[in-house]
DNA sequence: ATAAAGTAGTTTATAATATAAACCAAAATT
DNA sequence: AATTTTGGTTTATATTATAAACTACTTTAT
């Protein structure tokens, strides 16, 4: 009845990232700073894990002179992060 | 946007625990272990932190000789619950 | 009647996770 | 040219979850 939720989604902040990149596509690091209001600290070491599990692509560039980090999602995290909202439904009563 | 979730129910098993206690009202260690398929230790941690919180009232007695701890959801608890998952549909592109 | 095994938990220790603090390199500002 | 700001990473610490060990008692088998 209850299954099991992806641990990996399972964590506010690296939701809302997947949440946000679910509708924006690509978003940069600034961006999802701000969107999160999590501190940058947090939110590297998070965009680091969801990249080492393909659910996210980072791409390090330079926006003029300032270095810009660019993340989108994956196939791969559009899939965990459907079958998680579809586990949870499961606890909610939705 | 994104609210911040209630860290008291982001945790899968305290939020499976308000789960089952919201359909069911009244349920025991033993179902609620066996529903779970959590550690007895564990359960045992989690429902006196869902206790100290005021989310449920824990009641212990005995089943014939048997020691057996009973478990409600309280109205701040139901409210907490209801909240938590309006708080989450932000995430969930529901 | 007693030893062994099972029930229903709690407590304590350890592993995993999240968060914050400290740091770094370069750019922009005063 | 010194200071502050930007855009991060790394490391340390606090929090949380999980597992292991223990308690207290009951049931079953010998």
């Amino acid at each position: 009845m209850l299954k099991k939720l992806d641990p990996l989604l399972h964590s506010e902040l690296r939701l809302a990232i997947m949440s946000l990149l679910i509708s924006v596509n690509r978003a940069d690091f600034k961006y999802l700073k701000e969107e999160t209001e999590s501190t940058a600290g947090n939110l590297s070491v998070q965009l680091t894990k969801l990249e080492e599990a393909g659910y996210i692509i980072v791409k390090k560039g330079f926006k003029g002179k300032m270095p810009q980090t660019v993340c989108s999602i994956t196939k791969k995290g559009t899939e965990a992060f459907e079958k998680y909202v579809n586990d949870l439904k499961g606890y909610l009563n939705l």
